[in-house]
DNA sequence: GCCAACGTTGGC
DNA sequence: GCCAACGTTGGC
């Protein structure tokens, strides 16, 4: 079992959008970054546990847990010409964007703010605390991971 | 293969 | 709204 952190910003789609999602899932689509396909294609696996983090907002940080119920798959919001995500290089025949489809566990009783993240110790070399990390979608380990939780 | 231009992310 | 960081694109 392996543990990610997720990143959204709430205006585009929130923790409390996921819990209200028919069957409280929704498939995680536009993510448009080799290396975040990548751990979504190669490494992500049904009962993955996900932190839920909230970024560009007033208090970017770890709002819910939620986990993965459906292995990666093609995002055909790549061959929609509609969709903001659309990507004429990626072809049903050989599609370049895959997504995941998350399901929502719960939401914390706090926020785990970023502000708290960073200033940690314990939390040294943690992709999200580095400077000018990026990336939407990064991997934790166990130990990360619950230590995270025993903040909340 | 280099690298400048450009677009996006995301904290502040 | 600003801007630093950084990935991608495309001319050469």
């Amino acid at each position: 079992m392996n543990y990610w952190l997720m990143k959204s910003e709430p205006s585009a789609f929130s923790i409390e959008d996921l819990q209200r999602r028919p069957g409280q899932i929704e498939p995680w689509d536009g993510v448009r970054n080799y290396q975040a396909r990548n751990m979504m294609r190669d490494d992500m696996a049904v009962g993955d546990g996900i932190f839920f983090y909230h970024s560009n907002c007033d208090i970017p940080g770890i709002v819910g847990i939620a986990t993965v119920v459906r292995e990666a798959y093609p995002d055909d919001t790549a061959f929609d010409p509609q969709s903001k995500h659309f990507d004429p290089k990626s072809l049903r025949e050989r599609p370049r964007w895959f997504m995941v489809d998350v399901g929502f566990v719960r939401t914390l009783s706090r926020t785990i703010t970023l502000t708290e993240l960073k200033g940690d110790p314990a939390l040294d070399g943690f992709p999200l605390t580095r400077r000018g990390n990026r990336l939407s979608v990064m991997p934790l380990s166990k130990v990360q991971w619950d230590y995270i939780l025993s903040l909340e």
